[in-house]
DNA sequence: ACCCTATGGTCCACTTTGTAGACCATTGAG
DNA sequence: CTCAATGGTCTACAAAGTGGACCATAGGGT
């Protein structure tokens, strides 16, 4: 059991309220929270690379199960359907043999890694500072 | 299916270096895949509710447990040390009885809700056509 | 004096989720 | 005649998450 911090400051920590610009609630109570939302949707394991693996190019199932490398062929298969489902990604069979299924990307999903590109961008920035935290809690507790 | 002659896709693995295949368009980052950078963080279940949580206010663990709702201690406990531990979160701890412990975001935790809200922007915009895909899918194939 | 509540967690048994690998039907290549 | 390759599904097994009990302590009510 760490023993982390002691009271510090506690006159600094008293926060008051945000009633005058509350900035927009990214957790909401009830009704439709917007976070939930877009965990719903790719806060799994794979969504979000699988989708990456195929913003460049259209690929076929076992090329995605390689690409992606420690996905297995169940998950690989599950979360391809959902995203289908959810109008991401688009499924196209070739009554071929054997079998050919090929998985591309619809607009929407295209559209959806827009705003993904910004959380990357952040990461590539922050990298350095996430490790410098994660020395520190290693030097004052880990030790 | 052990080690083979496969064309052997390393750009979207842990570790692996991007020297050799283009790197996609998606992964500007030079070393390590970024998506799993983002992913490793804040790829679990909770980790991004909790974020949202303390957006606008300090809060305490048993606050927090409430406000999101359907998380256990357990894992509130772990995700809370794991944002800790990576610089998101500061932990306070007041030695009083009962004991009094605080969670509040730190520059890098409130900077990295910044982009997120890029995709909570995203889902409030592509919600309709979310559900439009999914009843599509019903009607073709869930019947 | 005695209960009840409240704190921040941890620990345990149980359930849910994910994994590795076998398996399917089919065909072309050797 | 065997063997590999296709896109999956199925089935044991392993890993992860859950709900609830539990801890030490103090204050409030009766």
């Amino acid at each position: 059991m760490p023993s982390h911090d002691l009271p510090q400051d506690v006159s600094f920590q008293r926060q008051g309220h945000t009633e005058l610009t509350a900035p927009p609630p990214l957790l909401t109570g009830e009704g439709g929270c917007p976070i939930r939302d877009v965990l719903d949707r790719i806060g799994d394991q794979w969504s979000l690379l699988v989708l990456a693996a195929l913003e460049p190019e259209t690929l076929r199932f076992n090329t995605l199960l390689r690409r992606i490398g420690d996905v297995s062929k169940q998950m690989l298969s599950r979360t391809l359907r959902r995203l289908e489902e959810d109008g991401f990604v688009h499924r196209t069979v070739y009554p071929e043999v054997p079998p050919r299924v090929e998985y591309r990307l619809t607009e929407l999903g295209r559209s959806f890694l827009e705003p993904m590109r910004g959380l990357v961008r952040w990461a590539d920035r922050h990298q350095a500072a996430v490790e410098a935290a994660r020395a520190a809690y290693r030097a004052r507790i880990g030790e």
